[in-house]
DNA sequence: AAGGTAGTTGACGTATACGTAATCCGCTCT
DNA sequence: AGAGCGGATTACGTATACGTCAACTACCTT
């Protein structure tokens, strides 16, 4: 952690912090700034990370768990950033987010029926290991 | 679809029909066999799939769907084909196969966590888009 | 026989998503 | 003061997943 802790109650973090935080490394922090996903202020020139910033990360980080591409991913963080005050900005994050809610409904009924299968294989398998006279709990 | 039809009923396919079936480029059918994640019979050197095969390139597009690297797809067909009169080869499968589960289950959480939250984006924008006088049902 | 269509194997090119130095601050600690 | 640490930029390297020719073959169709 920074030495900031008895300074502020704002929680801010060094980009070293995010990245054990996260498991990832500080260069795929900087990448995705470069990639206009997250965008940190700075003091000198050293990135300090806020409480937003960091939830914004945990999105990020949330997309690519979910196999999106760091372009889609973008578009997501867009839908959540839209100006509320431009209704044609509204009417094509509503389009944006529609079409993406359409995918991950895809991926939904994707997701489940290759749980189901595993989890048949697993069943099936158990048993054959039973049948075949191994008691093992691993 | 090649000229087959009337000679036999075990219905069999081109690489071309499986293509474009799927929208998919020839080319990446040949990736898929050349990464061992697919291996159709030959008549001469022309590649020809059975219906098995067309099953198989089903389960690898979903696992793309899904995310996988074609090395994970390669690994989660392998659970598929495992032998099952070979002890050791069972409880390897067994293993691999809950690592799977368990990473789709937690797939399975970001997915509904973040279809909620754009559901929630969807009713705002809809709120804010009919308070501001505009009746789209687009 | 000639042309068109579909297939084959290389081989090289490309976008994405970082890894891996190299080099250079700025700060803290002893 | 010097060493060490964390962070910065710049630049080149790399694995994955194909795209894109090129050059050739086999099979119809006209």
């Amino acid at each position: 952690m920074m030495h900031v802790e008895h300074v502020q109650a704002q929680k801010l973090f060094s980009i070293g912090d995010l990245a054990e935080e996260h498991s990832i490394s500080p260069r795929t922090i900087r990448f995705y700034e470069d990639q206009g996903l997250i965008a940190p202020s700075r003091i000198g020139g050293a990135r300090i990370y806020t409480a937003r910033d960091r939830a914004r990360l945990k999105l990020i980080l949330r997309g690519k768990r979910l196999g999106f591409s760091l372009a889609d991913i973008k578009e997501l963080l867009d839908l959540y950033d839209t100006d509320r005050s431009q209704v044609t900005q509204l009417q094509a994050t509503l389009k944006k987010g529609r079409q993406r809610i359409a995918d991950l409904e895809q991926q939904l009924r994707d997701l489940t029926v290759t749980l189901e299968e595993l989890r048949e294989i697993e069943g099936d398998v158990l048993h054959l290991l039973g049948s075949k006279g191994t008691t093992d709990k691993n």
